[in-house]
RNA sequence: UGGGCUAUCGCCAAGCGGUAAGGCACAGGACUUUGACUCCUGCAGUCGCUGGUUCGAAUCCAGCUAGCCCAG
């Protein structure tokens, strides 16, 4: 009896190359895009790129096709719409970061994706990440970086729970891009050159803080820039607009380059400052989340990856409450925002991770 | 309406008779399968205005205008 596996598939290179690969490793494989845009409008737009519109489900179907397997659209619209968006405006009305990335796979791919997989009977769900799943001595599931450091998308993953990990499969993680790419192109598939995407999925535009504006009931209200000493020292289009460590956009000719450093909620206020000040070496992060151990005993040292693109650098992490981690890096790093992840490695592989809650 | 000082890109600012530095900001592009960061490129046909001196002026001279300071 064949092993049954749900690909989640975006149209995408990757995710269509690991269904071929799947099945040719001789798994019962179910070609599967999840819906995810909540109106026809967004469908449209959606059309041109992102990871999850209309093009998405032809290109799925026509791979499925071509690759011979069955293939369903699901309807994961409220899911989405709870875990991502609306988490993903809340954040960045507290005037944090968020990254919808790492939400939605958590929660919407595997949770969502993951139970309704099992439920028609599959033993695992796959996706075209970059990454791959290990085993460790200690009967304990953690994630690998990928081959290809460069695509490693580990970093996004770090949410998943064991059970998680214990149905999931990722045959991507052993190959680089080029080898992706040319595998695509050996079985003709039909996306091989199809370009990576890029942007969050939901907003095509790229327009943040209209989006959050559109999606929200609470009014964005313009307020004041202050620097460290807490001087006036400009007019901000309001806390949505702004991230930590951004320097675009903040139309402030100080004679020096100024970068956001924080954000106050309670008082509407962004406070900018230099280039230095923008290095911390301290963060605290909570939602604590372990892969490779049960749990964090005393301290221990780690690499830390503070965002996504982050080369990772190393710290000292102690828990200091049953929900809380502090993180202590060896040299300053920049701009560590709340609301983004912080991912600790061992090695190569997840050791846990987090979200930042403050500097 | 007495005296002094200053007027160069959106902001700051070099320039001191030889044909407009630089920083910030801004715009476009690259990078990026979260936001940022970073990198590259662009950005004063003109130096408050009007005359004059000179082969040649943002640079010297005169007048005017505006702002600041002091004196009322």
């Amino acid at each position: 009896m064949k092993e049954k596996v749900v690909v989640g598939m975006s149209g995408g290179v990757d995710s269509s190359v690991a269904a071929h690969l799947l099945k040719k490793a001789g798994y019962e494989v179910i070609g599967v895009t999840m819906q995810i845009w909540q109106d026809e409008d967004h469908f449209t737009q959606e059309a041109e790129g992102g990871c999850c519109g209309l093009s998405a489900v032809d290109d799925a179907r026509r791979v499925s096709q071509d690759l011979e397997i069955p293939y369903y659209v699901m309807n994961f619209k409220q899911e989405f719409k709870a875990n991502v968006m609306d988490y993903f405006v809340d954040e960045y009305l507290q005037g944090r970061t968020p990254n919808p990335c790492i939400a939605c796979n958590r929660y919407v791919k595997w949770e969502s994706l993951l139970k309704r997989s099992l439920d028609i009977g599959a033993d695992y769900i796959a996706t075209g990440h970059y990454a791959r799943i290990l085993k460790l001595e200690n009967g304990r599931y953690t994630l690998r970086k990928s081959a290809t450091a460069a695509k490693d998308q580990t970093y996004a993953l770090y949410n998943l729970t064991q059970y998680q990990l214990a149905h999931t499969l990722m045959p991507v993680g052993e190959f680089t891009k080029d080898e992706i790419r040319q595998i695509a192109n050996d079985i003709n598939l039909r996306v091989a050159h199809k370009p990576d995407s890029q942007e969050i999925c939901f907003i095509p535009d790229n327009d943040y803080a209209k989006f959050i504006e559109e999606n929200s009931d609470e009014k964005i209200i313009p307020g004041n820039f202050v620097n460290s000493a807490g001087e006036v020292i400009g007019k901000h289009k309001g806390i949505t607009h702004y991230t930590v460590g951004q320097r675009k956009g903040l139309n402030l000719s100080l004679g020096h380059p100024a970068f956001v450093l924080e954000i106050r909620p309670e008082t509407n206020e962004v406070v900018i400052g230099t280039n230095e000040e923008v290095f911390s070496d301290k963060l605290y992060a909570n939602n604590l989340n372990f892969m490779s151990i049960e749990d964090l005993e005393g301290s221990m040292e780690v690499d830390a990856k503070i965002r996504y693109s982050h080369q990772g650098a190393k710290c000292t992490i102690k828990k200091v409450a049953e929900d809380e981690v502090e993180c202590i890096f060896e040299e300053p790093q920049r701009a560590i925002t709340p609301g983004q992840a912080v991912v600790f490695y061992m090695d190569d592989y997840i050791v846990g991770g987090g979200t930042i809650m403050r500097k």
